[in-house]
DNA sequence: CTAACGTTTGTCCAAACGGTCAAAAATTGC
DNA sequence: GCAATTTTTGACCGTTTGGACAAACGTTAG
């Protein structure tokens, strides 16, 4: 059931990571439907034909795209674990993922598309690899809390939360920027976002607190 | 400069409410490119050329929805003022938010879905009107906070991470209730959704807490 | 050098797209 | 009831779209 791994030259490895270059860029600006196989050919300095040479479909290209991507979306939350005190594990899950908004925004703003649309083409990937992730973790976190080492909350909008504070730095970055306005709209938005959220999350979690 | 208010007839009124209500369902799924006049026309029951005859380009449908949207979208927000308690305040504003996610999800999904896209059609209201109404209800907030009423954080993150967490509910829908599961992802969700921000947000706005 | 293989291109296609138009049908005002 | 107006329709148009294909071009190993 396993698919094999295609043996493929040098150019056909260079080639087909030149067309998802492109591809990230015009999938996660104009969606699916939106973006256009010319588009994408252009953007990766080829023709159209020589683009389905490499890739079949259109669809094709977006689902290495989303498969790549989920791989190293998940990696902060799987990398939250039981050792270590829980404040310091939270802060450090929300540092990281406000980092993958910071350095992957077009990864995140990829994913919001699907999403938005409906998920079409990763439904059963979310009810099952993501929703038990989030299992498990939400299982730990309220462990802590049984344990009185952190306030009681519903884990599971705990993680909605730092995924929607989070991820709106990469998806709403022009209304954030725009918002903020040249002088604060700087790079530095990004280190002011992450002492706000550190402060809002782990304030309301200190178990003497609320 | 200001245009003037068309006359309609009975029937125009009626067929425009109509192929909104469509354009909204469609847009707010597809995005402005992956929607197609057809699809709306079928969904709106009529024919492609009599949709046209009602709104004569594709992008005069969007806009009446953005223009149209815009108008309530910042209601909420508009509507926190100096008067009361400051957390009291600031509860309403979540809750208020909250219930737009829930009773108007399209409108959220129609909203990002142009932001994804770098809001091409909106950028100078973000940058005008959406920045200087942000700009006076941080001022009110930073006020609060000079006075001690609350605690001393950034109010333009502040009200970005309200906006993030709320409208989660509305444009990662799927996603949160494919995580929920069907136990859990009911209409209950947003009670307790509101219940858990509710909490996170005021309590660490307490001023005694930090 | 050359045969085999990998890569690129120009040309072509059918479907879908946004939009037009004149004529038919329905509605409205008198 | 009839004329003027509004609404609806079917046929049509040029363009863009995703994709197919054979031929031309490069590359590489023997």
């Amino acid at each position: 059931m396993e698919a094999v791994a295609p043996r493929r030259t040098r150019i056909q490895k260079e080639k087909r990571e030149l067309i998802l270059e492109a591809a990230l860029d015009t999938f996660s600006t104009h969606g699916f439907r939106g973006a256009t196989i010319d588009q994408i050919a252009e953007a990766a300095g080829m023709s159209k034909p020589n683009l389905l040479y490499y890739f079949h479909r259109k669809e094709d290209i977006f689902e290495t795209l989303i498969q790549r991507l989920l791989i190293t979306w998940l990696q902060p939350l799987r990398e939250l674990d039981d050792v270590g005190d829980p404040l310091t594990e939270l802060g450090a899950y929300i540092r990281r993922k406000l980092e993958m908004a910071r350095d992957y925004p077009r990864e995140s703003r990829l994913f919001a598309n699907e999403i938005l649309q409906g998920a079409p083409r990763i439904m059963p990937m979310l009810e099952g690899e993501l929703k038990s992730l989030v299992d498990d973790k939400a299982a730990i976190i309220e462990g802590w809390m049984r344990a009185g080492r952190i306030a009681e909350t519903d884990p599971y909008h705990l993680i909605f939360s730092i995924w929607a504070t989070t991820q709106h730095y990469a998806d709403f970055d022009v209304q954030v920027r725009a918002v903020l306005g040249p002088e604060r709209g700087g790079n530095a938005r990004f280190e002011d976002a992450a002492q706000f959220l550190e402060r809002l999350f782990l304030g309301s979690l200190r178990p003497q607190c609320p």
